[in-house]
DNA sequence: CAATCATTGTGGATTGATCTACACATTGTT
DNA sequence: AACAATGTGTAGATCAATCCACAATGATTG
């Protein structure tokens, strides 16, 4: 393989030293017009492009991080749709390390962009532990996506959870819904006081229905849409049967929506109602009721909270956004019902 | 912020030379097992890892990276799926760079891939000029995966765009369509001879069209899902109105799908069939007919091929992938019908 | 006119890991 | 016993950029 053209080379080429060519390359202090120009024509003719591994060396690389989860999920393009917004025009540039499948999760992927020296990382994956955190963010800015973790070493972006699922269970409930069943992931997801999303969704929805005196129906699956059909179908061929779904997110939803559909039934007669707005949620075919928590502006401000670090902040900042519910078809009056009347007083 | 401990820090802890630690961190020859043992309990105290930038100086970043031209563009995630699966086992490990809406296109995160020396990069978006990839393949191996170029700087890795064409129109002229409209990206995607996936099917569509004296109707759009959704709109409000739409890939069949259903029509009027088979076209309220192009092994082959120019091959290798038609409900017999076998006659 | 200062360019040290060359010890062979 | 072969560890150069200290120059000022 052949060698790219090194500062030493546009140096030679512009006949100048090497620094003056890196005080060019950086817009530094102490470049006269004609330097400028000598050295930015030596750079066009040999298209030299400084290299980030020396660059690293001395301690910067110009280059933020986010590690995603679950590729295949289509909220995390949200994010990463908004943070390469909050990037575009400055001179930093993005990669993305998603995550593997298997029992290390995100930390493989975390470790990937510690590995490279980034400037700044944005964390998604719910399972990575926050001491393990808080000790890289000694090393560089981080930012957690959704946890709602209040660590002192890093800064937090999260949706608003609590009304996010308040938003929900208000929908449903003012449908005239009470047989409403939690569709979410596996405990060690949803462990409590872990601060997930996906925690905070359940112990919320169980808080509202213990109020109303309603029982609470947890139905646990993997991440995939697949996993979700299968055990929404359980649920459907089992005893009392809820005449609405909550998921825990959009992926999961759509698991729902079509295990309803296998059981020969419509959202006319069970709603299902999702987290995220992903894209595909409004497509009429879809019209899936669903939380959008803005996950562009998730991601730009995850980025914003970076930058501002490499600016100099110390303090940890901890932002919440503010989630809106996008009703659509798949969400509606509770039409039929096999005495709720009965099983509510006596479960309540 | 802090630094983390370097090869030095390591030396010391285990009081043997750098060398030593280098070679055991490497499993290279000529490491006792004692010494062995010592440094990795070193390394294991001081929780060190290697710092890929010191190692690029050598020439070595173990690392490979993919563009993506799209991120909300769900295909693409098979095939980040498919290269990963591919990298597991091996030290390697595998950053993304997502390109950013514009001219550029995929240029720029190309260049986040080149600038960080990584060992190998797959390239996807088709419009960057072979000469610009034949440059780069000269300083790492590159292989561009969709595009039906025959570079003998790099590899490539391409569905069987001819042949999923004809699959596609085989099975609507076979349902007794005649009036296919094909719905496509702008020129510059399709220029005749590019080589890029859209221009391949475009290209066959019309000449199948051609071959059965039926009138070819292209309708371009954007990259979205909404763009599509508004040009097919227009289609169908307009005269000559198709009984199937064959759209260059699942977005823009999604968007086609949405535009059916706006108009109070649906797919037993008008036949859909998309392109990549994304998870949610089999979806049983999408039930998208589609050409499945095998993207997570396209992924895996791509990433072998890095992997064997690694490993010293020399000689340009160019694999296609054979597709198979997933027929769905989405398209079917071709029902009424406005004069076409007068419009055939003065056609051919 | 000497002293001070700002401007512009250069040399050399520095960063962390790798790799070559070599030193030294041990073992095996004749 | 001499010598080769092998195994194991170390020193020092190297990679490409940055950054500090400083030199050379010209402008300004008391």
């Amino acid at each position: 393989m052949n060698r790219a053209a090194t500062i030493n080379d546009v140096a030679r080429e512009a006949g100048v030293s090497r620094s003056a060519v890196s005080k060019v390359i950086r817009d530094a202090y102490g470049v006269s017009d004609e330097m400028r120009a000598r050295v930015n024509a030596a750079i066009g003719r040999l298209d030299y492009r400084p290299r980030v591994a020396a660059r690293a060396m001395r301690g910067v690389t110009d280059t933020l991080g986010i590690e995603l989860p679950d590729i295949g999920n289509p909220f995390f393009d949200k994010v990463v749709t908004g943070a390469m917004a909050a990037l575009s025009g400055t001179g930093c540039q993005l990669i993305v390390a998603p995550a593997s499948a298997g029992a290390e999760e995100g930390l493989q992927a975390l470790r990937t962009l510690a590995d490279r020296e980034v400037d700044g990382i944005v964390a998604i994956s719910p399972l990575v532990a926050p001491t393990w955190l808080e000790d890289l963010s000694g090393r560089m800015p981080v930012v957690m996506l959704g946890r709602h973790d209040r660590s002192i070493g890093y800064d937090t972006v999260t949706g608003d959870d609590a009304e996010g699922t308040r938003l929900v269970m208000d929908h449903l409930l003012s449908l005239g819904h009470e047989r409403i069943a939690h569709l979410t992931r596996s405990e060690e997801v949803t462990a409590p006081g872990s601060g997930t999303p996906h925690a905070v969704r359940l112990a919320v929805y169980e808080e509202h229905m213990r109020r109303r005196g309603l029982t609470a129906s947890v139905v646990r699956t993997g991440r995939s849409e697949a996993e979700a059909r299968e055990a929404v179908a359980r649920l459907l061929g089992g005893p009392r049967r809820p005449t609405a779904i909550f998921a825990g997110n959009d992926t999961l939803a759509l698991g729902a929506l079509g295990a309803v559909g296998d059981a020969g039934l419509s959202t006319r007669e069970i709603s299902v109602v999702g987290y995220d707005d992903v894209e595909i949620a409004s497509h009429p075919a879809i019209s899936l009721t669903s939380v959008d928590q803005a996950g562009v502006e998730m991601g730009r401000r995850a980025v914003e909270l970076l930058l501002s670090r490499r600016a100099g902040r110390t303090d940890a900042v901890h932002l919440a956004v503010m989630p809106v519910l996008r009703r659509r078809r798949s969400s509606g009056r509770r039409i039929g019902g096999h005495g709720e009347l009965v099983d509510r007083s006596t479960d309540g």
